[in-house]
DNA sequence: TCTGTAATGTTGCAACTGCAACAATACATA
DNA sequence: TATGTATTGTTGCAGTTGCAACATTACAGA
């Protein structure tokens, strides 16, 4: 997965920012910063310490959706952020910096690690793309077992292989697919019933086709 | 919208296009080209001529989606498409270029145009990555009446206006609410008989807060 | 203007889904 | 290992949704 700086040495990163004229924003452990980031048109970069996207349930059971580390890009075009649903918060010191998308999009200076730069954003933003239309594919099918089928489908082919093995909890998995948690996990037990797969914890295996 | 060669001038276009070794395809009128252009790990461009991206519906009523032009992007990361229900038709004598991504983003030669040409991409993409966005943080809503209002209140905030105007027909809203339609126009009568929209053809005007 | 095609409106119905509530497990960490 | 917390499993139920089928209206091309 492709950083911000990737292959841009330290000074040079530095150097670039102040071109960007980048506001730096220095945190404690669990300030709230999602105001900070989601403001519109603006990239946020982690420069230094580590930030927790959390979806805020309103019954109170908040949990972490997302570690973010070093070197990564947090903005409102990486995460499908409803400032409602969810916040970001600091877990330890922590440095931000943000620019203004049209300053780096337009920077006409002579760094030659410019290109670079730009060239490891388009790797980050491309990538979160493919995710982004891979979900949207699913979520646009038509009932819960279709949604489930197309999700096992693309997971079957990345990996090659009928055993699933889940990168997430299947309550984060429902909410993947855009569906309430009880009705999945329902219409998973008809699947098994089915003989459609078989499950064994966050492991799900294909045994259709 | 930015394109793909904004300010890039016609004779360092080629030179790029013969750096990334990219193979140029010629059609004429009315010539399938999705399994060309939705290859893995490949970007295609429009050079000259037309493409219709076409709704594949299995009753056999298929309908034109969307019309690419010249200098426009096509590939898998800016359409979501599924290959079974949709496919891509020249509309007239067409040049296509396809490249191969990591070519194009491992380049390591001097011309000095590439910087721009990632960057229009960057932009490019980066557009599209908030459209899906904005799209899963519709389709995530449980209810249509909570994508409709989704979908109502992000409309709203971009125009800032209570008149809504459908970019699309109501059987493509549908679709991209990943809802169905008739189920659609059913929720859309009740929030007009509740008096939370009033309709006028494609203009919906918001009546609520 | 006519005509065919696409879009929109409508409805019945069965099946599905969200919701709420609670039980049973799994998991992390003190 | 014990204990609290998060995840998973389950169920009833009412309201919603998808589907199919058809009527009506809008629209574009001949």
């Amino acid at each position: 997965m492709t950083k911000f700086f990737d292959n841009i040495d330290s000074k040079n990163k530095y150097k670039l920012l102040r071109s960007f004229k980048a506001d730096t924003h220095n945190f404690k452990e669990n300030e709230d910063i999602t105001n900070i980031v989601f403001e519109r048109n603006v990239i946020a970069l982690l420069v230094s310490g580590s930030v927790n996207l959390i979806r805020n349930n309103e019954n109170g059971n908040d949990f972490v959706l997302d570690k973010i580390e070093e070197n990564n890009i947090i903005s409102d075009v990486i995460y499908t952020i409803n400032k409602d649903d969810y916040y970001l918060i600091t877990t330890e010191e922590t440095e931000i910096v943000t620019m203004n998308y049209s300053d780096v999009i337009n920077y006409r200076g002579k760094n030659k690690y410019y290109p670079i730069l730009i060239r490891n954003m388009f790797d980050i933003i491309n990538s979160k793309a493919k995710l982004f239309n891979e979900r949207i594919n699913i979520m646009a099918r038509r009932g819960i077992r279709n949604k489930l089928l197309a999700f096992f489908e693309i997971q079957f082919k990345k990996n090659n292989s009928r055993n699933i093995y889940l990168p997430f909890t299947f309550t984060e998995m429902a909410d993947y697919l855009g569906v309430d948690r009880s009705a999945m996990t329902r219409e998973m037990k008809l699947l098994k019933d089915e003989g459609f797969i078989k499950t064994t914890g966050k492991r799900i295996t294909l045994l259709y086709k």
